[in-house]
DNA sequence: AAGGCTAATTGAATAGCATTCGATATTTTC
DNA sequence: GAAAATATCGAATGCTATTCAATTAGCCTT
């Protein structure tokens, strides 16, 4: 009896070694080369078993890769839970700022695999990263945001759904140009640039009213009456230009 | 003499024809069957030519793919030019709602070749969709921001590529979201609050300080780099003035 | 216009790879 | 401890993109 149930224990958990084994030969190799350059039998190889054996495993290449994605997007989700929990910062703001200067980071590093979550919907119809997983991801920010909401840092009225959008959205945007534009450098001299201005947006955007102290309207006044004479300039100029 | 022109003229023509007839038949039956999923011998009949041909065209199943899909960048920005110059509206923010309207429907109902775009630059590091037909797309929003800016819509210290991520970012991943939780309706009317919340957006936070008459330092800043940008204009009219 | 020369076209042969499958080894059960 | 069940293996299969030797069509000279 005893036996039997330990018996069944190691075996079960020879299996689970094996299976660890198998994803993590095959996130390696993924990342090294693609989802179209790995090779099954250097995967086989690299995890110590046989080309078929895999196939008891995983039904097909697209479904190893899936798991390896899922396993991914599941690091990723305790990362940036990680970050959320050690960040000081206790204002929303600063808050959404670290979330962003990780999400950034993340976006470009593995730049590979969050192409390939959605690539592989493509190829494969009946094979996709789960919503589930991407949902429990993007979640950090759904609970930063309603956070902030309840403590009144944000506008009452402002829509969860947008603002997750214009976030992970604009993020994974800019990760893509500065891909293409910086090639080299993706320090993070060059990734603040970008967090900096999605946090002012969030400030200006979905910030309620706060710091901004009101002026002096005699400033304002004056400072619009001289705009209102150099476009008045401007359009006399513009007339006399023989180009035009 | 005459003659040979005429000749290697047709002779031309019949090439560029039968290279037409390739990239059409490829885009049919990439769109239908995805890159993976597409046989090149099925491309080749569906041209009408025999499989080896194709490959004097192109060097690879790749490269025809990404033919065809600089064909298709190439009609998305004549078509987004095709809407800038037949909007009605002659405001920043009006026309910027029928940008945000015509990308997010393209990428909802294109999101197969927008997905292989990136995806491609994966799979076969060589072949990638250039950044020329990219930027050319974009550069119809760049075009309407600085415009706005030079009309005075939008505030003088608003920075274009921030503005541009945040617009072509948060619209891609819209249209992602759209496509994950609702399958089934993607009417405009499903859209309509996207686009709305995009326009909303940047009235807040790139719009110049309207109706609100709220003042604050942001509305000064904002008057005063306003006040910059056109005594720079007015600077340059003068230099180019005959009389001067 | 005939014939030689070049370029274009063809589809059968090649080669690369995921996947299958019959044979073999290991574990479980009684 | 043997039979049944389960797991493993890697050679064989099947499917495709790609190549290539043979063939055809176009072009130019005389």
């Amino acid at each position: 009896m005893a036996s039997k149930a330990i018996q069944s224990e190691t075996q079960r958990a020879k299996l689970e070694r094996k299976e660890r084994a198998i994803l993590d030969a095959a996130r390696t190799i993924f990342v090294d080369h693609g989802f179209d350059g790995a090779r099954m039998q250097e995967i086989a190889r690299s995890a110590g078993i046989g080309e078929g054996t895999i196939y008891s495993y995983y039904d097909s290449k697209a479904e190893l890769m899936l798991a390896v994605l899922q396993q991914f997007w599941d690091g990723l989700t305790l990362e940036a839970e990680g970050v959320m929990a050690s960040v000081q910062a206790t204002d929303f703001f600063g808050r959404l700022e670290a979330l962003a200067q990780y999400h950034l980071n993340t976006v470009i590093v593995n730049a590979d695999f969050i192409n390939l979550t959605f690539a592989l919907r493509r190829n494969n119809s009946e094979v996709s990263v789960s919503r589930d997983h991407l949902r429990h991801y993007v979640a950090v920010f759904d609970q930063l945001f309603l956070r902030g909401q309840d403590r009144g840092e944000l506008r009452a009225d402002a829509v969860l759904w947008q603002a997750r959008d214009i976030f992970y959205g604009s993020l994974e945007y800019s990760a893509r140009s500065i891909e293409m534009t910086m090639a080299a450098d993706r320090s993070t001299r060059a990734q603040q640039p970008v967090v900096d201005g999605m946090v002012a947006l969030f400030r200006s955007h979905y910030g309620v009213g706060g710091i901004g102290a009101t002026t002096d309207k005699a400033d304002l006044a004056s400072l619009e009456s001289r705009l209102d004479h150099l476009s008045a300039q401007i359009g006399s100029l513009s007339d006399r230009l023989p180009g035009s």
